[in-house]
DNA sequence: CGGAACTTCGTGCACGTGCACGACAAATTT
DNA sequence: AAATTTGTCGTGCACGTGCACGAAGTTCCG
């Protein structure tokens, strides 16, 4: 066949498709003003020799900057958003993306009115393109309605609005990491019941965390469906209050000994723990939270279900940029990361 | 301070240092023939305006390709090497690399004669760089020798030759992965004894599979000094052989529940399993091929540590590219892999 | 002192693509 | 029929760097 090592140009295609390079380029960025004749050529022509545009050609080429924007969650130091903070940041400082400008957005996560004025912010601004957080379904929904109009891509990370026209998603596999949750939890340690803790929400029905509460309770119905569940409730901020109703748990079923907690503040449990020197519990809990990763390294949390975040943000980022430059949806729409599982032992290696 | 988004070019640096490109040019590439002087005022000028060369200019102006070679052992379909060959066909088909052409050497993986005998083609076809999968210590450090004697950087992958010149090192943390594979291996069951089994090799005593089981071991006797250890030889290749010598296991120590092996052919433990019906053991293995990965699938592996190994050869070949192109050495000179633990449940979104 | 050899440096083209500009013909309007 | 608009398309410069080529200056040697 056409030796593959070949690196055929926007010359070549132009020459075998009878026509010049600046109207192959109009074809390859869809730019219009080419009559439908000229197109099928060229895109027969591109097809047939396998042609690829020279990235390094292009991007040197382009002066145009791309400007997008990320919409998400405000956070205090240490909390989850700010693992995605940090893919925002590497995707501005990465060598490969000249030309690009990332403005973020932060809205209050438990706020919807907070939500629709940053979200309004944005379409004032105009970006080339969004990357979406989204916490109220209802108002995200709306939201990327006006984008689709705006004719502005957007991807989603973290949560998937099903029903939006989203570019892609990127985001953890939430019931598969519930349900690998469970595996861990009762392998070995089985049948005295397990706890299970839940941060307090304002409100807030149909959120990750609960897809991650469905995967657990699938694989416990399937697997051990006799083992009692108690679920415990505590606050983000409330140390004397999660005090309290901690020791009345335990005090309550001194029997158990598997501890979960589908939110990314297992923290709180392992600190409790250690404060009240308890031991001998199995405890797991998710995300790659500074003290989290504090409370696995001391063996207090057993495993963690983590994956690395920033990548949702930059590989969202990166399909967008790919493209606006290339008008290529990437290969998949769906992007799950993988469920890591850390433990005192391997998390080292967890970081570059 | 300067304005940092604003995008310097070695014409500006020219310009501020007083003389012309080409001169900048030539300090930045080391390609000699400028004064100290002139050198001096570059790196200055460079250093102080924060100068970095425009990567995608220079890979579109640079005419020249890069010739790596690849020596890594002969391997069967499904066999471990058979994933790092992986990594060479994705470094050659990556977008990003144009001219690049990455050759392949093989050598017998138990015959340090036809090692020596590929090493020497490898030194004959003068390569800008090499890849490294070192099997016989003593002969791949008389050859890294030759290698820097003849001014080529090289990487090793998979096993480290603490002694030779490398670049970089690219693998897996051997001894780590062995201790994080005992903890799994006692998390939960415990005490009644563990069947280890290993692959009967030629010879080879310092391989990197020993450095899994001396981690292992250390796991051992720092939690579970008096669970009895059994080890148990097979062959790679004969199932008969399999066979005879596991039933004579098994029967010698039914009361053994929990089995490792820390070379990449748990599928052999798995299969034997599963052809004689045996059931309710844990067994741990190690590496993503294919058989392992339906092992672990069915049910009959439990856990297998693993990592992406076509990223060792593939990132090995990127810090190659970007040492030749821009003289610089990657930021970390040993760069370990992280320890993934893959279950039934997890294991799907580990491909991409 | 003349010329050769060496050192240092500047000039200018090439890399493949993006896109502005304007040419030209066909279609439409005046 | 002339003028204008619309639809297509080709031309040519710019992007920032690599590197060949040769110019200019310096040193060396007989």
């Amino acid at each position: 066949m056409d030796q593959q090592n070949k690196k055929w140009t926007i010359k070549d295609v132009a020459r075998l498709a009878g026509i010049s390079k600046g109207t192959v380029d109009r074809v390859v960025h869809n730019r219009g003003e080419v009559s439908e004749e000229s197109r099928r050529r060229v895109l027969e022509v591109i097809e047939q020799i396998g042609y690829k545009p020279n990235i390094y050609a292009s991007k040197l080429a382009s002066r145009r900057t791309y400007r997008i924007a990320c919409l998400i969650p405000e956070y205090r130091p240490g909390e989850f958003w700010e693992l995605v903070q940090r893919g925002i940041e590497r995707a501005r400082s990465d060598e490969n993306h000249y030309n690009l400008s990332v403005e973020v957005l932060l809205y209050e996560q438990y706020d919807s009115a907070s939500f629709r004025r940053a979200a309004a912010k944005v379409l004032e601004m105009e970006p080339d393109a969004v990357v979406l957080a989204p916490m109220f379904p209802e108002t995200a929904i709306e939201f990327t309605g006006r984008l689709a109009q705006a004719d502005i891509p957007f991807v989603l990370i973290d949560s998937r609005l099903e029903e939006s026209p989203y570019l892609a998603y990127f985001g953890m596999p939430m019931y598969h990491s519930g349900y690998q949750g469970a595996a861990l939890l009762f392998d070995g340690d089985q049948g005295r019941g397990v706890g299970v803790f839940s941060i307090e929400h304002p409100d807030r029905r149909d959120n990750p965390t609960s897809r991650r509460a469905r995967g657990f309770q699938a694989y416990l119905s399937e697997h051990h469906p006799d083992t009692p569940v108690y679920e415990q409730f505590i606050r983000p901020h409330d140390t004397k209050y999660n005090n309290k109703v901690m020791d009345a748990f335990f005090a309550l079923h001194p029997e158990v000994r598997s501890l979960i907690t589908f939110n990314s503040r297992v923290h709180l449990i392992a600190e409790y723990l250690e404060r009240r020197g308890l031991e001998g519990y199995r405890l797991i809990g998710y995300d790659m939270l500074e003290r989290n990763i504090a409370a696995l390294r001391k063996g207090v949390c057993t495993y963690l279900i983590a994956n690395i975040t920033e990548m949702q943000v930059f590989n969202g980022i990166r399909a967008l940029v790919e493209y606006l430059a290339f008008h290529k949806a990437p290969a998949v729409r769906d992007n799950y990361s993988s469920i890591d599982i850390l433990t005192r032992y391997n998390v080292d290696y967890y970081f570059k």
